[in-house]
DNA sequence: CAGTAACTGAAAACCATTTTCATTTATATT
DNA sequence: AATATAAATGAAAATGGTTTTCAGTTACTG
């Protein structure tokens, strides 16, 4: 965690940003929160410890951590947007709880031999892709069977 | 195109829905195009055919559809809701040019061991995933380059 | 052909996100 | 430590996509 802030600073200055209370009460929400939130949850619990935050700084917060790859946007489902932390492994997946919203990073998807047989059929030039499984935790597996 | 719409007619009726020119015309706009359209773009279309629609009602219609299967909803980065039609195929994914829209399907995923390795790893039950490739087609290369 | 529930269109409501603008603040400079 | 200034903030208003409401219309059943 002190390591993500002492980054965060760094990588703030380096790129010309500011380090503000309000961005640092962000990025801890997020850093502390294993689910992905949306920016009205993020807004909720940044006030909890800095009560004068507003959902504008919020957004615009969001907006910047991600320009610096400190977090990173997530399209699951139904509510279009929600971040999450961005682990230091670069490239990875989530595995998304359908029930609690927990999501687990995994990095390994080795999807190549995908993308050549799809390159070699299309002729694109493959420059990514979004990998999301869902599913349900084992807590949540036991609730169902409840 | 013709058994599309016998098929989208048992269906509606199969489900106590009606079949009606507006779900008609939405439908037709989202078969005859092969890029995925964001509803304001499907309005647009099935205007011209059919001018006395209105917004609301391809939101209906979008919706009905999408329940019944007929086309799928998309979350592809920036704009979050699009709207394509459902190939027989059932089950497959989208490969997506970032210049021009163009969208192609293709079913052969297969991450079945990489959907293996994660239940074993993390106890997930696994119901779904959303596997997406972004690149640029032939022609945006060609455009891209020029 | 009549009855009815489903469907539609228009306007209004809603809600997330963005913009505007006056004020405050982090940081570099003296 | 004091100052200058560009960046950042908060509040209010604007925006824009989506949903709801409601009165009128229409597809289907009998």
């Amino acid at each position: 965690m002190r390591f993500t802030e002492q980054k965060m600073i760094s990588i703030l200055r380096h790129r010309g940003y500011r380090l503000t209370p309000q961005r640092r009460a962000v990025l801890r929400v997020i850093a502390s929160s294993h689910d992905h939130l949306t920016p009205a949850a993020i807004y909720e619990r940044a006030r909890q410890k800095y009560p004068d935050i507003g959902l504008v700084t919020v957004y615009r917060a969001l907006e910047v951590l991600g320009k610096l790859g400190l977090i990173c946007e997530m399209h699951t489902g139904g509510d279009c947007r929600s971040y999450l932390m961005r682990r230091p492994s670069g490239h990875h997946h989530h595995l998304i709880c359908s029930g609690c919203g927990e999501v687990i990073d995994f990095a390994d998807c080795d999807l190549s031999s995908l993308e050549q047989r799809l390159t070699q059929k299309t002729g694109f030039k493959i420059e990514g892709h979004l990998l999301e499984f869902f599913g349900r935790c084992r807590n949540c597996q036991r609730v169902d069977s409840a």
